[in-house]
This record gives structure tokens, C-alpha cells and sequence, in this order.
RNA sequence: UGGGGCGUCGCCAAGCGGUAAGGCACCGGAUUUUGAUUCCGGCAUUCCCAGGUUCGAAUCCUGGCGCCCCAG
């Protein structure tokens, strides 16, 4: 008969899904380890890319946690999916002309898609994590949350979370801050406490996404031209996915003022460019919405955000047919850019979300 | 080789005898579990060149060189 929960971490050789473990251990579950293996880490270590301090070794770092905290560990081999539905979709939304978000894809299609059936399949009655973000209950329905530091507050990346997916998944560091977590760290005398952040995007360590797609070949047509708003040509670039919707630098074009990238036209190979006042947009449009909350069937107000660190905007959102919906904001946003997911917010509460169109 | 104008950082541009503003671009850092943004810092011992005047010149003078415009 069984009276202990089991609980199924998802580790990553990192200091917050270390600590997840050590707490839930602490407290009384029965913890596995269980980690992703989503990519070759040799394959990114070009040559002469070194940056000194020579780039982690994940892989030994979880089994070295896993070790430390006495709990089995499995490792689940999903390279060819990370590939397929992560790498290739990242590549083929810039060379679309968009800026991808594969975290969210990731969250969605793996860490709470594979990964959760693995967990379960394991035995788990939950999937941890050491995301920053809540899940509270409220009757019958879970209800995903911002972390309670909002300075670390992960819960956008989270928005497709469903019900389904929601009620087997523990956020054990929701409550807490990074500084509460590196003191569980220490005290657990974890081998990774003193382990840096990790940031970018995982399986481009050194940051430079240009040369992770360049690598991975081009589009035929790469170089086109750089054109003004007003229809005048400024200069031409070297590929469009080298941009982003709200750039600044690297257009290498002086003018009176700062230029931003308005507009990117993949097709076209062309990029619009103009002064920052030009980047304010009052309306978006939505696909692949996804609601948290029985869909409205009115127009929803809502605080509504762009993009992950995007102070978050009043508006109201009009649900669509075929999973559309549109944003209107009482007061212009900058940097409205194709391939960011949207999400809505009541408060701390997280009502729903959408990519942009 | 008639007339007029101009040559100051990669681009634009202040300065007009008192010891090189500013903007853009660029570079570095901070912030950041996506890409951006933002913020902070750096960025002409030198003003087309050569002489000269002056305590002192990018600023005045002379001579070159190079552009541009209007006339031929």
C-alpha cells in the first residue's frame, strides 16, 4: 500500500531543479530524478568559442545531484524531438520572418508533454519543476499563477499549460526568491549551489543565435535592402532573420535619430525601418489561443503582455473562431512582434495566451 | 585656372582667436530562462595638407590639394 506520494523531478543539473528535489525530499515525497537529454553538447562548442570558464557539463551535474540526494535518476533521450519540434520550428519561424519563443514551445510540447507522460509513466503522481510560478486551486479548476517574486516570476512561459497538464505539476519554488533558493542550496550542500544562472536559449549557450542559423544554412535569398518607412532605401543587410521587430542596434544606418526595425518582410527580403514612435501598435491579432478559464464568450478585460519583462498593458481581448483573438489596447504598445506569444492576466492569475500574428 | 560655395570622429554637425558640443553609428558592461528594448560606460591631443601671424589658431593670412554648384 502506498502512502507517499510520488513525485518525479525534472532535472537539469541547475540550481533551481536541484533544490526542487532536495525540498520535496525534505518533505516527505518520494523524489525520482528524471532528465532530458535534448541535445549534443558537443555539437555547440564551436572552436574558439571558448569563454574561459569552459561551458558546464549538465549532464554530470545531475547525476552528481541525483548521487548527493540519494534518488534514482533517469534519463530520457529526447534529441531527435527536441530537434524536430524545437530546433527546426526555431530555425524556420526566423527564416519566416518572425522571432520565435522556443521556451514556450519546449514547456508545452515537452517538459509538460513528453516529459509529464514519462513521469507518469514512471509511477509519478506529479511532475516538479523548478520554475518560478504558482498553481492554485480554485473549486475544480487549477489556476497557473506568477511566482510570488515577480522579479523571477516564470509564469508567462507557462501560459499553455492545461487543466489536464496542471493538475500533475508542482511548482515547489513559487514562494520563494533566488536568494531563499541558493540558501536551500547551500544547505542541502548541493554540488551546484554556487552554479551561475543559466540564460539564452539552452541549446545556444554562447548567445549568438545569427551564427547558430547560419550554420544551419540559409535561405536563398539572404541580403536584401534596409528601407525608411517613408519608402527611402538606407542600406541593405545581410539576412532578415538577423532582426527582430524593436531593434536597434546592428542596423549600422546614421541618422537623426535612433532607428528601430518597424516591420520585417521575409519574402520580400526586406526590412522597414523608422523613428520609435512608429513602433506603437493599439491592435494585435492572435493564433493558437489558448484559455485558462472557460472561453469568454464576451470581450474579456485583461492585463495583457507582449513578451516575457513586458510591464503588462490593459485591454480588452475579443475571442475569435479557429483558436484566433484579438488584442485592443487602451494605450499603444512598442514592439509588437510576430512569433512572441501574448498572455493575459487578472491580477496574479493567468487567464489565457496566444501567439502573434 | 570665369563666378560662387565647401572641406571638423564611420555619417550628420556645433564651433568663428583661448585651448574640439551634440545626435546617429560602432564597441564594452548592467539587466534578462526567447529575440529585442532600456540603462550605464567608451569613442577626434585633433579639425584636408604645408607654411605664416599670435603668448595662444579648427578658428586670421598665404600657397597647395580635393569636392560641389552656376556659367562656358
Amino acid at each position: 500500500m502506498k502512502h507517499r506520494k510520488k513525485v518525479i523531478v525534472a532535472m537539469s543539473g541547475g540550481v533551481d531543479s536541484s533544490v526542487t528535489a532536495a525540498l520535496l525530499k525534505e518533505q516527505g515525497y518520494d523524489v525520482a530524478g528524471l532528465n532530458m537529454r535534448l541535445w549534443k553538447e558537443e555539437e555547440n562548442s564551436a572552436p574558439g568559442a571558448g569563454n574561459g570558464k569552459g561551458a558546464p557539463d549538465h549532464a554530470a551535474d545531475v547525476q552528481r545531484v541525483a548521487a548527493a540526494l540519494d534518488i534514482p535518476l533517469t534519463v530520457l533521450d529526447l534529441r531527435d524531438e527536441f530537434y524536430r519540434r524545437i530546433v527546426e520550428p526555431f530555425c524556420q519561424t526566423y527564416f519566416a520572418g518572425q522571432t520565435p519563443n522556443p521556451c514556450i514551445l519546449c514547456n508545452q510540447t515537452l517538459k509538460f508533454g513528453l516529459l509529464l507522460e514519462k513521469a507518469r509513466e514512471l509511477g509519478g503522481d506529479f511532475l516538479a519543476t523548478g520554475h518560478y510560478a504558482r498553481i492554485l486551486q480554485e473549486g475544480d479548476r487549477f489556476v497557473l499563477a506568477k511566482g510570488k517574486n515577480l522579479h523571477k516570476d516564470q509564469s508567462y512561459f507557462l501560459f499553455t499549460l492545461t487543466q489536464q497538464q496542471l493538475g500533475h505539476v508542482l511548482f515547489p519554488l513559487g514562494e520563494m526568491d533566488k536568494a531563499r533558493v541558493r540558501e536551500h542550496a547551500a544547505r542541502f550542500q548541493l554540488p551546484v549551489a554556487q552554479k551561475a544562472e543559466s540564460q539564452d536559449i539552452c541549446f545556444i549557450p554562447d548567445g549568438n543565435y545569427v551564427s547558430f542559423l547560419e550554420r544551419r544554412g540559409l535561405p536563398e535569398q539572404s541580403e536584401g535592402e534596409i528601407v525608411h518607412l517613408n519608402g527611402q532605401v538606407l542600406g541593405r543587410h545581410q539576412g532578415t532573420f538577423r532582426y527582430t521587430i524593436g531593434q536597434r542596434r546592428g542596423l549600422g544606418i546614421a541618422w537623426p535619430e535612433p532607428l528601430y526595425v518597424l516591420k520585417i518582410d521575409a519574402p520580400a527580403s526586406r526590412v522597414i525601418v523608422g523613428e520609435r514612435i512608429h513602433l506603437a501598435v493599439h491592435e494585435l491579432t492572435l493564433q493558437g489561443t489558448i484559455w485558462n478559464i472557460p472561453v469568454p464568450s464576451e470581450p474579456l478585460r485583461a492585463r495583457c503582455r507582449i513578451r516575457y519583462r513586458h510591464r503588462e498593458a490593459n485591454a480588452l481581448i475579443t475571442p475569435g473562431p479557429d483558436g484566433q483573438a484579438r488584442v485592443l489596447f487602451d494605450e499603444p504598445q512598442q514592439g509588437v512582434t510576430p512569433g512572441q506569444a501574448a498572455v493575459f492576466f487578472d491580477d496574479d492569475r493567468i487567464l489565457g495566451g496566444g501567439w502573434i500574428l
